[in-house]
DNA sequence: GTCACCTCTGAAAGATATTTTCGGCGCGGT
DNA sequence: ACCGCGCCGAAAATATCTTTCAGAGGTGAC
């Protein structure tokens, strides 16, 4: 049977159709203008759009027929029909369920409580944005690669450094041989050890980030199984990349760097490798981490 | 615009598309043999229908598309599209209505797609547990107090200590004076530089690390305003702390360490602290970040 | 500044899906 | 057995969707 409502990326069937808006953020970078066009109006309004043809969708935009259909693709449907369809389905689930309508924006003046909140809120939504639209079968192959692997290396610089590190302070706790590297030069040559049945990650929201790039590609050319976590499935990172798991993209605001929501998906990805990791090898893992939290009793005050 | 989820029987527009077995066997006796039987494979699988066209209805149910069409139209519909598109709506409907029957706890077994859901559904409720238990009196003067430092130190280690970077690499980008402490040793050696003016924020979810009370204890007593991050309110480093911000514990379970959730919660603290000093140093914050921002952008590749 | 190149875009042709038409067929009545 | 009536599906007609292609517009090199 066909999938219609699967989430784009091709993962297991029952995803919700929610995460629309989140998969328009996160597509519209490798998209034109006039397909961006299209993909706002058909987040802004799905109910709306689901009542039209192609045509109709073509002249209320202001484009052509042809740019309606590629834009579908972008998004994942194998045309229009079936993004209608998609869109169909939406409206019904916003009806059902009254959209919570938060203007998520944080404003210079805002009080310290609605900033809490918003942010709260932001983040919140990120993840739900995240989980819908992870390809559960990359990080299937991910977390079994992971789980064979001799060792890993993880990249990251900047804020997705510390993220690198998160996975790294994990892995090594369940008795994975894992490294962090924030240092380009380091990583590459470190890069150069990897071989087949080692997995090197490359964590970048950009997707462009050089230092991060480089010694994913060398792990890649040296035969190690390589995943990249991030928000441009498209960028130039994927290249090397066996696995790719996306990150999902909020917008930013000027007072809310676009580090902070990658961030935070970044870690649930990171989490969930973790864990699918720890389930693999869960005779090994589940004593590995009471071992670590014995060691650290003795630092706590009485 | 055009109507599409309006019930058959012309009702106003809100009716909700549930009751489409009701309307089928009201509809039945007005039916021919061929048109029941469509209409019964319909009522029984709605979402498998609509992936179907009006040719593939027609050949699973034996009949013809003609007879598929005029059942549509018998169903309150003007045509089978028509149809199919209210089908789809009822599909989601159908599948978002199940699902939140989440044992959100994790268990070795787990297929891959439940981990990532129950993950992302643990860390939102950690991010609304911490936001709905956050203090924001506390908060508006820890903000206070950091907007108008001269400097900031941060005390974590551990998975907290990544925390404290994270906090660190924020502020920097605004402008601040702040150094993330992770060596204990080192961190008393330059608690001891503090004075007052100054702010030493300590992390740490047990509440009782010593390697983190002992330079906020140097801090506290160099008369450094101190910031106390922890889960445990009234654990040992408190003692030392003006302004105290409480991150939710969630309860953590044998394949999910509590350095997870806590450091969701943490992190959201965390932000609420930058975003409440750039609101208040916004002049300065501003100009700040988007310089940061400019100064990347060459080290991401074309 | 100009040229070559490359990408984006929409018009129109081509393919599919839906709707309509129309004649055949079975069924009940005479 | 024959007639009339209405259901049914094949195929034509139409609408909708998809693909192709050539021109517009922009970009970088020289």
């Amino acid at each position: 049977m066909k999938e219609i409502f699967g989430s784009a990326s091709g993962s297991s069937g029952s995803t919700p159709p929610a995460a629309l808006a989140a998969k328009v953020r996160t597509l519209a970078p490798s998209m034109t203008r006039s397909m961006q066009r299209v993909a706002e109006t058909v987040a802004a309004d799905p109910a709306g759009c689901a009542a039209l043809t192609v045509t109709g969708l073509a002249e209320l935009t202001g484009t052509s027929e042809a740019t309606v259909v590629r834009t579908a693709r972008i998004l994942g449907y194998p045309g229009y029909r079936d993004l209608r369809l998609a869109l169909a389905g939406l409206a019904a689930q916003q009806q059902s369920g009254r959209a919570p309508a938060l203007t998520t924006d944080i404003a210079v003046d805002d009080p310290i409580a609605d900033v809490v909140a918003k942010l709260a809120y932001d983040e919140q939504q990120t993840l739900a944005d995240t989980a819908a639209g992870l390809d559960t079968v990359q990080l299937g192959a991910a977390v079994t690669a992971l789980a064979a692997a001799r060792r890993a290396d993880v990249y990251g610089v900047g804020a997705s450094g510390l993220v690198a590190q998160d996975l790294t302070q994990k892995l090594l706790r369940i008795g994975l041989i894992a490294h962090a590297h924030s240092d380009p030069h380091l990583a590459v040559t470190n890069a150069v050890q990897l071989k087949a049945g080692d997995v090197a990650i490359a964590i970048t929201h950009s997707g462009s980030t050089g230092d991060v790039i480089e010694p994913l590609r060398v792990a890649f050319e040296h035969g190690a199984t390589t995943v990249a976590i991030t928000g441009r499935p498209d960028g130039p990172v994927t290249q090397y990349a066996d696995h790719i798991l996306t990150t999902s993209t909020a917008r930013e605001s000027e007072l809310r760097p676009a580090a902070m929501s990658s961030r935070t998906s970044q870690l649930l990805v990171v989490d969930c490798l973790f864990i699918g990791v720890a389930q693999r090898t869960y005779e090994q893992a589940a004593p590995a981490l009471s071992a670590s939290y014995e060691a650290l009793a003795h630092r706590h005050r009485r």
